[in-house]
DNA sequence: ATATTATATAACCATTTGGTTATATAATAG
DNA sequence: CTATTATATAACCAAATGGTTATATAATAT
């Protein structure tokens, strides 16, 4: 069944998926145009585009003996704003420090 | 020499690593407390600490027997900033797509 | 009809990843 | 001194990753 449940941070880990989003942000572009962008084969971007299609990242329109890619910028954005927020929950807790430090001192003289 | 460039990206893909973030971002801890709210061993912790560390997303410091772990907000945030611009830029471009299909408009007439 | 182009898929491969267990070393506790 | 605890490291492993080449299929162009 492969598990393909990728989530943005793995669909962002790879270099190769960040550019092809990036790409795609400036419209759509068919497979081959994506595959000229690249120094790598035509099969390595198809995998990386199943992946982001997968996850639900971008979209594929079917014309001809074309595809034709998308963002789907909705879910995109979605997974962004949840990243954005999560991450951007870890650093904003300085006050937490403190807090931490002020229940945790007794321990730390046993 | 093992090159261990890894960016912010890679960093966050991994959901072990996204944990230890979490729990360090209210504050300091040693690697046994980190190792605790696991069900992983030692050494696999210690492996995504190092992988942090070298990144910079993490400080050590080393008191008696114990290893303390904690965020190196500066990096963190200054990473965490530069990425969130870099994604919120694909998708920030509504206008561009509109720009695009106007540029290459011709184009799809041949 | 034939050649060309766009895409898909299979088989393969090396490297990386994220764990494991076993064991060593270092510091502290008793 | 000895036992315990915290951490480090080595050797190992299975699975995932990100490519490759070869080839098939589908659509279009000539």
């Amino acid at each position: 069944m492969t598990r393909t449940t990728y989530n943005i941070y793995r669909a962002l880990a790879d270099s190769t998926r960040r550019k092809i989003l990036q790409l795609l942000s400036s419209g759509e572009q068919t497979q081959s145009d994506i595959v000229k962008e690249f120094n790598i084969s035509q099969p390595a971007i198809n995998k990386q585009l199943r992946i982001l299609k997968e996850e639900g990242f971008i979209h594929e329109r079917k014309s001809g003996r074309y595809r034709y890619y998308q963002l789907d910028r909705e879910t995109f954005e979605g997974a962004y704003h949840q990243m954005v927020d999560e991450i951007g929950a870890m650093l904003d807790q300085t006050l937490m420090d403190l807090k931490h430090y002020v229940e945790n001192k007794e321990e730390d003289d046993d």
